[in-house]
Parts: structure tokens; C-alpha cells; sequence
DNA sequence: GTGAAAGCGCTAACAA
DNA sequence: TTGTTAGCGCTTTCAC
């Protein structure tokens, strides 16, 4: 491996000198600095970005916490992160949760002790420990779609309310009035309880009084959503409509349907309040959702924001951008 | 930050010492190893673990390169990888390339400057320079689902021969016997290939002769499955299936033959040569492919030992297990 | 069984 | 503008 040592020998300059022109000091003639890259050219010299990091105190690596690596609501957000980190020379270590906040815990040990640059969380935020955790670690944090209300983080989430008011709303542009909700169960999850409160907001505004039959409770997953249409298209009405709180109940809901030889917006209408993976945009159905990808990118720029400017205030920065889709 | 200059003051001991502690190093004493660990309890001790990432030449990552991290296919295996990994304490740094020679490279470079432990390439094998970059590594690689003939590394692949095989077969049982093969550019990716050779050993085996017309070539993507779908299905005669080369192209052509009021296993049989994503297991279709998610855990294995035991000859090493359902 | 000292490759004071 | 020196926290000889 060649270090500055090697580079300082073939170039008859000292560590310091050849240090300075790695890292772009301005105090270096220019005469030297080509020297010195000479020598960089001549022997293939690529900083050891440990060494570095011992000094600075800082790798240029990010650990990103998903819930699921195989659920396109983290692989779309993972998308736009990498994307922009990878720009600025950063690299990205995922690390799957599976939702349990032991491991999350383990793992941000473990990204403190390798000096990362920072940590994006995007799940987990049930447990005090883990909030804990981070707040012992005096290392950029960028909530990504967790709650709110953690004000001791800079945090950023999507318009979820809005998502379940524009596929609500778009359903009822069509003239569907009978809309039913499959949500998960709200007190768990602050996205999904916010994409609710959108649907309820839209239907409230077009005058149409919702009961709690109208809302069904699932737990988010394909099952359910199944067992929930189950429950509403049995007497396949076509002025019926499903506004699925997320993308696998929509799609265990569509199932249902055309195991049952029901037709969309022949027998009932269907809205999702999340975008779905990429082979399914652009699909029959309408959904409405913040752009995952793009929000990925906007919390890795805040995040490199934080890590150029350390100190300031945490905030929260509403990330508005929908994508809407209606067909 | 505590060190272990702290739990040397702590236990009156010396750094060396702890370090030995530290490192469950046989020769101390086991009241001296108490005293030690009682400091650690006490402090909450964590190892730096980059530095001792710079002594031993090693931090316990691995760079995982991914075509694509929205692709269902990548994240089974990195599911897998992943646990594997995490129980070994090995952190997976994910690298998604957009199969770009060029990025790969780059992250190869990274890697080998923050002295990563291993690297587990997926895709991007076309380019003789990753290879080159490889080779001059010397750094654990196990090359997962790449071309077998790159004899300087540790490989492992899937039996990509057997699932076409298998799929068609699957086909052939049901009393199919114009069976299409949606393919890929077979030149371009090895495995793809792989699939189709299956598919022609089973029907060559059933007696069927395939002539070109029954092998379509699309891009693998979604829009050429519908689009090839459109010649097959056109004229509808229930005794055709199609055994699709991957997921994606099965959904096209899905697609297409519903909105065409054609329904599977009635008007048209289907069958997939690998693994769908999660929330299609179980589905109508019939498929057969490698178990994604343990061929990931294989590969992680694989790596750990090259790790301990380095040294030795690369190797290929087949897996066999594959995920056949059919409903 | 334990301690002292060297050094991994680099950056960051401080001198010159 | 450049060189010298002192570490970062740890492991690893080599003494004792």
C-alpha cells in the first residue's frame, strides 16, 4: 500500500507538504503541489480513509436504519440517500432492523465506535431506548419519516396527510362516495395514522359523514387486506371504493377482487395513500403518496448540511412533494 | 469516548493488559481479567474500532454491490447476507451500481482504503476492468451469481439451469406443450442464459421440438413481458403458458393478459424462473428458482471462512436449493 | 502474567 | 511556504 510516506520520498517533500496537497490546502506552491501529484500519478496513492478518520474523527460512512430491506417503501427512500451521499464521497451502511429496537440499539454502537458521519433512521421509534441511544452520541442524526415530535433531532417526514387526502379526493372526483379506509392500527404507526386523518379530512370537506364501520382496521400487511375487502366488495357494488392505507393491503385487496371476477372501476375503485414499487406505478389503480425518492435525497442533504455545520438548532423540515397519480 | 487508557487508570493496570482482557487473550490472570472487566462495566467501555482497525488491517464491513436496490432480486440475497453477516459483527455496506462499471470500481476502491473486510459482488461483470481491479485487491471476494468462469475468485451461483428446468417442467405436467420462453438477451447475462437452457432441456426432454419462434427475446423489463405477451396470447387458446425468465417480464405480461379479460390457468398457463418479491409468493403462478435469501446467507458464509482462512484456492461453489412452487 | 515502547497512516498544531 | 513533532486508540513485539 503507498502512503504519504511513499509520496514524500519520490518527491523529495515532507508528509506535511504532501498532506496538505491531498487535502487541497491553499498554502502549498504550485510548483510543489505538482510535484506532488506527479508522485500520486506515478504511484497510484489513494488515501487511507481510516487513518484519516482516526484524525478527523470521522468516517465518511452513514448508517441507515431500515425496518425491512425487501419493502420497497425503504429500497425507493435507500434509492435517493445513496444516490446523494455517494456524490459527496459518502457510503451507506444498511442495516435491516427487522423493527426490533435491541438491534437497532446494537447497531448504533456499533456505527459510534467506527467514527460514522452520521446516522438516518427510518424506523424504530417506539422504544426510549433507542432515542436515548442517539441522544448519548453527539453524531448528525436525521429522522426520516419517525415522529414528530422528537425534538431533539432534525427530522424530516413526507405529507402523509396529505397522501390520504389527494387519493382520497381523487376517488371522489370520480363519484365514488362510498369509500372505505383499510388502515393499520393507528396508534402504532404515526405515517399510517396520518394517511387516516387525510382520508378523513377529504371525506369531511365533501360532506359525506364517516362511521367507524367505514374505517377497517388491519395490520398493514397483504392478509389483511384481503380479509378487509372481503368484508366490503361481497356485495361487489360498483359504487364502492377501497382507499388502502398502503401498498400491500391494496394489492392483498386486489386479489381478493379478482379471484372474485371483480373489474376495477368496473366493480369498485381503489386509491392507495403510499407510492408503490416501481413495476407497479403507472398501474390501474390511483395512489398518492410523498416521493420516496426524493425524500431520501432531501435527508442525506440534510444530513450533509449538519455534517458541515454541526451545532445548530434541530429542526423539522416538512418534506411536501407528492407524487399523484390518477389514471 | 472511553479508551482503554481510561481503564488502565481505572484498574491500575496497563494499557496492554487490558488490551489483553479486551481481546480474551489466555495469558491473564482471571482476577486481573475481573478487575478489568469491572472497569469496563463501569465506564462503558466500547473498542475503537477503527483503530483497531488500522493495526490489524481490518474493519469488520463488506461491501455488497447491487445492480439495483429497488430489485426485489438484490435485496432477497442482501436479506440474507445480511444476518449472516450481523451475527459475525460484520456491518454490510450496500453499494447500489446501476450496473455501472465505472461506479463499481470506485466502490471497490473505497473499499479497499477503509481496508474492508470482504467484498460480495452481484452484478457488473462485464467489465474486464472491475475484474482487474479485483485481482489486484488482495482482499476477500466472493463473486455471488456472476459469471463461473472467473476462475481468481470464490464464486457461487445458483442453479439457474435447474429453476428454467424445473418452471417448465411444472408446465409440462399441467398438459401444456406450446410453451413460450420470454427470455432475455441470452449473450448479455449468464443467467438468463442459464434459464433458458432449462427450459430448452425440458422440453427437448419431453419430446417437444422448440423452433425460434418459441423463444421470445424482450429486455428483461416489464414492458417487453406484455409486449411479447400481445404475439402469444393474441389468438387465445387455453393451451398456451408461457414460462417467463424473470418477474418482472411475468408481470407484463400479466398485465397485459388481464386487460385483455384473460384469465390464468383458464385461458393461459405461467410460470417464472425465479423467485418473485415477497408479496407474490404464493400466488397463482407457478414458479422455481434459487432461494434467494439462502444463497445470500451462503455467499456471507463463504466469505467468513475465505476471512479466517485465507490463503486458500478460489473455488466454485454451486447451490443447489431452489424454491419450486406449484400451486 | 504483566508492562513499556513502537507504530499503523494520517492530520494538525507549532516552528522555521 | 515548508518541515518537525506529537498524537488519534489500539495491537503487538519484546523485555521483565
Amino acid at each position: 500500500m503507498i502512503t504519504i510516506k511513499d509520496l514524500a520520498a519520490a518527491s523529495g517533500l515532507s508528509k506535511s507538504t504532501v498532506s496538505r496537497v491531498i487535502n487541497h490546502s491553499p498554502n502549498v506552491k504550485p510548483e510543489t503541489r505538482e510535484r506532488v501529484m506527479e508522485a500520486v500519478e506515478k504511484l497510484g496513492y489513494q488515501p487511507d480513509i481510516l487513518a484519516r478518520g482516526m484524525i478527523t474523527g470521522m468516517l465518511p460512512m452513514v448508517l441507515v436504519i431500515v425496518g425491512d430491506i425487501q419493502n420497497h417503501y425503504f429500497t425507493q427512500a435507500l434509492a435517493g440517500i445513496e444516490t446523494t451521499l455517494e456524490e459527496q464521497g459518502f457510503m451507506v451502511v444498511v442495516f435491516d432492523s427487522s423493527y426490533d429496537p435491541e438491534r437497532i440499539v446494537t447497531s448504533i454502537h456499533m456505527a459510534k465506535t467506527c467514527r460514522f458521519a452520521g446516522i438516518i433512521p427510518m424506523t424504530g421509534f417506539g422504544s426510549k431506548r433507542v432515542i436515548s441511544t442517539l441522544q448519548d452520541l453527539d453524531c448528525p442524526v436525521i429522522l426520516l419519516n419517525c415522529h414528530r415530535d422528537h425534538v431533539a433531532f432534525d427530522r424530516i417526514y413526507g405529507d402523509d396527510f396529505g397522501a390520504g387526502y389527494a387519493a382520497t379526493r381523487a376517488l371522489l372526483r370520480r363519484g365514488y362516495r362510498q369509500i372505505y379506509h383499510f388502515s393499520g392500527n393507528s396508534t402504532e404507526s404515526f405515517i399510517s395514522a396520518e394517511r387516516e386523518r387525510g382520508y378523513l379530512a377529504a371525506m369531511k370537506e365533501a360532506g359525506i359523514s364517516v362511521d367507524g364501520s367505514m374505517v377497517l382496521r388491519g395490520d398493514l400487511r397483504q392478509d389483511s387486506g384481503a380479509r378487509l375487502a372481503a368484508r366490503c366488495l361481497k356485495s361487489a357494488k360498483s359504487q364502492v371504493a377501497l382507499c388502502c392505507n398502503n401498498f400491500l393491503m391494496c394489492l392483498g385487496a386486489m386479489n381478493y377482487a379478482q379471484q372474485h371476477g371483480l373489474v376495477m372501476w368496473k366493480d369498485y375503485g381503489m386509491a392507495i395513500c403510499e407510492q408503490p414499487p416501481v413495476f407497479f406505478m403507472k398501474s390501474e389503480f390511483i395512489y398518492a403518496g410523498p416521493k420516496l425518492r426524493e425524500i431520501g435525497r432531501a435527508a442525506a442533504q440534510l444530513l450533509l448540511d449538519r455534517i458541515n455545520h454541526p451545532g445548530r438548532k434541530p429542526a423539522v423540515q416538512p418534506f411536501p412533494m407528492l407524487d399523484i397519480y390518477d389514471p
